[in-house]
DNA sequence: TGTACATCAGTGAACGCGCGTTCACTGATGTAC
DNA sequence: TGTACATCAGTGAACGCGCGTTCACTGATGTAC
């Protein structure tokens, strides 16, 4: 049964949203070819005429998930300041809406296991998002470090969330202060 | 071929050292009962002797290797103060040395999606953990924050440390200084 | 515009593989006498 | 101290399961005439 072309084009992108969700709920070793495509309305054996492997969506899907947040990043950066970019980003919404939330805060420490194109493609939308994330006039290594407290206090705050919520929000209290 | 208890317990000892050294390299998931097995110098049968599952065994690890992390952070924090023990967290080795380094740079997105049992016992180490890297007199939402800092600077640092040195080093560096 | 046919997107069974777990077995330990 | 035997730590084959990948097949698409 094939389907017209724009018909594919749906559903290569059907398949990217789906593999985007997992990727955030489940990391890069939890985007699966059969739940990928059964979120996106298919069977498995179907994958192989978009993707020619796992690895393959895996790193297109990291790219694409970094570009989202690159954009995010810049555009309430330059809105509010990095100061306002730290409230939105350790608001309490963000800790639990991690299915559509910051890639990185819930992929890092996985990303240095990946195959090579995976380890390149985080290498790649990461340093996008952190210069995107650097207002105008801001020192550097200031902007810097702020980020990586802000992506360290909202994955520490998730790993624990569920078991010491009073210490989970403490982190992101401290961490929008300072 | 039974082995007398003392042997038994050193061969528990080692499969927790082995377990540890992969938790640190491979995270939760990482830990397989064969591999740990082989590096203990036993094969995989012998397992459910000392555990009852591999979920058990990683929340034992996990618990072990944070109580472990603890007790170096409320040393150097207390001999040196937090500024040191920032300078410590951040050195080069640290970033390499994965497999004996800071479990929780090593596993935290991780932690979310594993079984109850391992988020607790994350839980509960990592409370101990940033309590004991307070150093008195210190504001407690300032050090809090700064942990979050480090440990997230370690995660992108090592993240991306192969594909973009550069901007890794440029993070310790940053994390470092503020 | 209509028809015949080649193309090819998606289906679903099948494959090899690694994993956690079980279990009958082995043979050294350590206890009872 | 020495002997007989019950205990039990570790062995290795076997199991079910989920995974990524392959492939013969189906039938709608879209092109050639």
């Amino acid at each position: 049964m094939k389907v017209s072309a724009e018909r594919k084009a749906q559903n290569r992108e059907a398949i990217l949203a789906v593999a985007g969700r997992l990727l955030r709920e489940k990391g890069p070793s939890g985007v699966g070819v059969a739940e990928v495509m059964a979120g996106a309305g298919m069977t498995h054996g179907g994958f192989y005429g978009h993707f020619t492997s796992r690895e393959e969506l895996s790193a297109v899907v990291i790219t694409q998930a970094l570009h989202q947040a690159t954009g995010y990043v810049a555009k309430v950066v330059s809105d509010f300041g990095l100061e306002g970019f730290a409230q939105h980003y350790l608001e309490r919404g963000h800790l639990k809406d991690v299915s559509r939330g910051c890639p990185i805060a819930a992929t890092a420490t996985e990303i240095a296991r990946q195959p090579s194109p995976i380890r390149a493609a985080f290498a790649k939308g990461l340093r996008d998002y952190l210069e995107a994330g650097i207002p105008k006039g801001t020192d550097r290594a200031v902007a810097l470090s702020r980020h990586c407290g802000l992506i360290g206090a909202l994955i520490l705050a998730r790993a624990i969330a569920d078991k010491d919520r009073a210490l989970a929000e403490e982190l992101l209290l401290a961490a929008q202060g300072h």
